[in-house]
DNA sequence: ACACCTGTTGCACTAAGCGATACAGAAATG
DNA sequence: CATTTCTGTATCGCTTAGTGCAACAGGTGT
């Protein structure tokens, strides 16, 4: 099945519009028509739910016209709905079921992933991916490297308390009351680095919220340590989070500096793929 | 701003597919080329998130040449991703920010709002539209008509107890663990009819979940009474509730059946309308 | 009254998208 | 191991289908 489509380009991101008619984003297997159609409903988001013709036209410098025909054809498919008493487009129902699949965790999980292989790739070391799921946090995708030590945490290994990575960074990045739900817990002493003073762990917190990246120095397990960063979705609200994980031993100060700036941009780089636009 | 847009058609739901090559969905105002490739891009759902080139053409009758040029150019787009390993395609990063959007209360109300309206003049009653959010029921839309009696439930008012058709229904259709977990918190009596006995509550639920409709007889108001209704999203989950509220002059026997009826029928339409395939 | 917005058409030109056909590599067939 | 049959990819004329222009219609504001 691979056969030679596993020679097929894996894009890294060159897209940027080039604005006059022309959409040859990068082959010549581009039909014009569904590409321009496409730019237009691309612009719908959360911060601009609603365009006028007009607008549409204009930000995407297309003819009136030809702007006209693709929200028709879009209206006529579902994609759009016209609100005569504002005389703006809006999302229609036929992309309620694809938004129902794109916000599944195989979805999220696959588009991660080439991201994931970049990360283990450049750090040289496991990456892992978790998201929450009401109040715990699950491992959803692992990358494994040649040096890996041993397979460190398993995919849909659930975290319920603080002493790792991507439980410390998604906690810090909540509002207060939340935050204090978690801190509520009584905290489980998983090693003798685990952090168990209620005190110490705010320091922590706000320490990650302010830098922007949680450590694990051993505080799950003796000789593992991670670095963790937060992966944004297109309403800036945090939909993830990716680490690089390795045995102390290759976790020194400069390493654990180099393992950050990887993790830190990977994740941005993640985030802007998945629409996150920073303010 | 209304203007002559206003006497824009509002499509029913004709809307059945045309096999050959046509779209002509119900204008002429249609880009042929737009409009295949968005239908290839709906074929895309939870129960079936990715398909390889064949598969796509063969469904859609398209000639494979075609779709390969759709495919490719959603690709370049962002809209789908292939995957070389499996050879197929799969939703990609440029949905992600429109799934974002299109899970908005906001757009659901919009999506929404035709259907109450229409539900509101049939039944002749206030129509109602009940989200729930974190064990809470919120009521997100409400379409008044003239003989509105009083303005009921308002909008943005939170239900936490059980004295209504919305949190009935929601609660009954709930797996046994969740539905427990409702019934421990303490039943208020907000009105003589309110059901306080937990047997009884529990005997209400059981009905409601069989029959797949809600009823509120005074229980939250004296003098009001209501019906809801279950809207389903594309994956069968429970979304929303939709209801009709009356006073109890107009709740006798016979208006209570047609108004069930009305509640139902309507309730079906809109789940189908938001990708909701019934089994 | 005007100018200036909207969204909506009709029409003629031509490039853009179409389908037939062919090809390469993988996998299943025997 | 040859055969068949999948898969995705590529080429190339024909003609249709999509485009841009320019005009139109109804609303709003001044």
């Amino acid at each position: 099945m691979a056969e030679n489509a596993a020679s097929r380009r894996r894009r890294t991101k060159d897209a940027e519009v080039d604005d006059l008619g022309g959409c040859a984003a990068d082959d010549q297997f581009v039909v014009r028509a569904l590409c321009r159609g496409l730019r237009v409903l691309a612009l719908f988001n959360v911060d601009h739910p609603e365009w006028s013709l007009n607008e549409l036209a204009r930000t995407t410098k297309l003819h009136k016209a030809t702007t006209y025909r693709m929200t028709r054809t879009m209206e006529a498919e579902g994609f759009l709905v016209f609100d005569p008493d504002t005389g703006n487009y809006h999302l229609g129902p036929a992309l309620i079921p694809l938004s129902y699949l794109a916000q599944t965790q195989a979805e999220l999980e696959r588009l991660a992933k080439p991201f994931l292989e970049k990360l283990a790739r450049e750090s040289g070391e496991t990456a892992n991916l978790a998201i929450e799921v009401e109040g715990t946090f699950i491992m959803i995708a692992s990358v494994l490297t040649a040096h890996t030590f041993k397979p460190s945490l398993p995919i849909g290994r659930v975290l319920t308390d603080l002493n790792n990575a991507h439980a410390k960074l998604a906690v810090a990045m909540k509002p207060p009351a939340e935050r204090a739900q978690f801190l509520s817990r009584q905290p489980v002493a998983e090693t003798k680095y685990s952090l168990v003073d209620r005190k110490q762990i705010e320091a922590e917190l706000d320490r990650v919220a302010q830098e922007g990246v949680a450590y694990d120095m051993e505080e799950h397990g003796l000789g593992v340590c991670s670095v963790a960063a937060p992966v944004f979705g297109p309403n800036g609200t945090l939909i993830a989070t990716i680490s690089v994980v390795g045995p102390k031993e290759r976790f020194g100060p400069d390493e654990r500096k180099r393992a950050t700036e990887h993790v830190k941009r990977i994740a941005v780089e993640l985030s802007e793929y998945l629409g996150y636009r920073p303010v």
